[in-house]
DNA sequence: CACTTCGTCTCGTTCAGCGATACGCTGCGG
DNA sequence: CCGCAGCGTATCGCTGAACGAGACGAAGTG
């Protein structure tokens, strides 16, 4: 657990409930909720009614489950909402030419958050998931992100630790590197298996007015038939073209 | 505002400023968050910088945003998460096919809210975004979710007010009874136009294993060169794909 | 310069929130 | 059949987190 949410004040411990849950599961019971917030039982329950009240939790059967109000919630946030709208048609431009997973991604702290992922029913089985996490230096979207991210964030990340998720994962500071140090060059970074064994990616940064990445684009497939090299200028131009227009309307920032 | 959220409780409060946002706005100031939700200033200023400390606003230049820890944490809501997973390959086909703009939404109270959006460049101006809502009688998804809805909720409707939204918004129950009966005939509802002018829309209701009605599907374009009755087989079938896919596995209740 | 609006901070009051405790229910093992 | 463990729920004094009136400086306005 790297949360450190605020256990004394009751909005603190409310989003601690809220973040109990995991996206596998579907209702919690009011005794695994005590579990895994280390609160009080009667402090979960009362909560817990508060939040049902305020249509962030409903009852289920079992437990509680995250209610859509919650949903409704997150989908105004502001930044994701705007470049959510904004690059829909570009990501789906990208769909129809390659038929293969499309990731619009942006940097929170060391991790990619993604904002969407579209595919269809071939689609390769991939660990990721809108408003989902993985590690920057593990997948094409966080590589293109960092290779153009502020050289002290870079330095962050490659002296942090880099945890291995799979055998492929590049943990070795200096690999990713010249990895980093390439994506530059070429204007698309690559993930093979490194995030998901059986998965490969290629990813493109979307860049703002100052060529500060504001985001990034990727077409994702399994590799036993996906070609990632094939699909370089697609994803280049997707995330270009997604960049200029997010310049020309005010949407940095 | 239909709000009645309970104010005399800290998370009450709080998720009144929350909602306080509106999609259009980026950053609020603290000022008019008094103003919308009618707290002291000083309750106003401590439970944001509260909330900022949980990710759940940001502070920004002149005021607050959403942050995108809303985000993320609105993703994980159970229901419209693996809805929107198991349908996005049924709503991409159906774009593919289409390529107007498509909408998968649900049902919440008296309300649709559009779990999806997805279109192209060449989208009708519609004022439906992902995680907002409308009202159901003068939408064709709306419609679609309410022929198939129970009997009491469908009463509901029509005997409560019907607001108008367009000149072309059917605000007469008698009327509207007709259509929802025409809607369970063909399998298919219809939208001339009664949402926002220019828009015309057609729907047709995701069924689980007993007809009750989980989501609904829908193909929307611009009225000066849109004809909904040929997308008719491609959304009641796009539907009727989702609604045994759904049903197989077990995403109901 | 007078006046407004805004964000921030202080401080004494008080009631919302707290958690130990208890209770009824269910399921399970002996 | 009984005893026990785990669960959700309810009770009830205690206390400090939350409250809101108010003050203050900064910035804008006329």
């Amino acid at each position: 657990m790297t949360e450190t949410a605020d256990l004394d004040t009751v909005l603190g411990k409310a989003v601690t409930i809220l973040r109990a849950f995991r996206p596998e599961d579907r209702v919690v019971s009011l005794a695994e909720l005590v579990r895994r917030t280390g609160l009080h039982k009667a402090t979960v329950h009362r909560l817990s009614s508060g939040l049902v009240t305020n249509r962030l939790l409903d009852r289920a059967d079992g437990g509680y489950r995250l209610s859509g109000g919650l949903f409704e919630l997150g989908m105004l946030a502001s930044l994701e909402r705007s470049l959510l709208e904004v690059a829909m048609p570009f990501l789906q431009d990208l769909y129809e030419r390659t038929h293969e997973t499309v990731h619009l991604g942006v940097r929170e702290g060391h991790d990619v958050v993604y904002v969407a992922k579209i595919g269809g029913h071939r689609q390769a089985k991939v660990p990721s998931r809108p408003g989902g996490r993985m590690p920057l230096h593990c997948t094409a979207i966080g590589k293109a992100l960092l290779a153009y991210a502020g050289a002290d964030l870079r330095r962050e990340v490659l002296t942090g630790p880099l945890e291995r998720r799979t055998p492929h994962t590049v943990v070795a500071p200096g690999i990713l590197r010249r990895q980093l140090q390439r994506v530059t060059e070429t204007g698309v970074a690559f993930e093979q298996e490194e995030s998901a064994v059986g998965l490969v990616c290629v990813a493109a940064p979307v860049l703002g007015r100052g060529d500060e990445p504001l985001a990034a684009i990727s077409v994702a497939g399994p590799s036993h038939r996906f070609r990632p090299e094939g699909h370089v200028t697609a994803v280049r131009s997707a995330a270009a073209a997604l960049g200029s227009t997010l310049s020309r309307r005010d949407l940095l920032r």
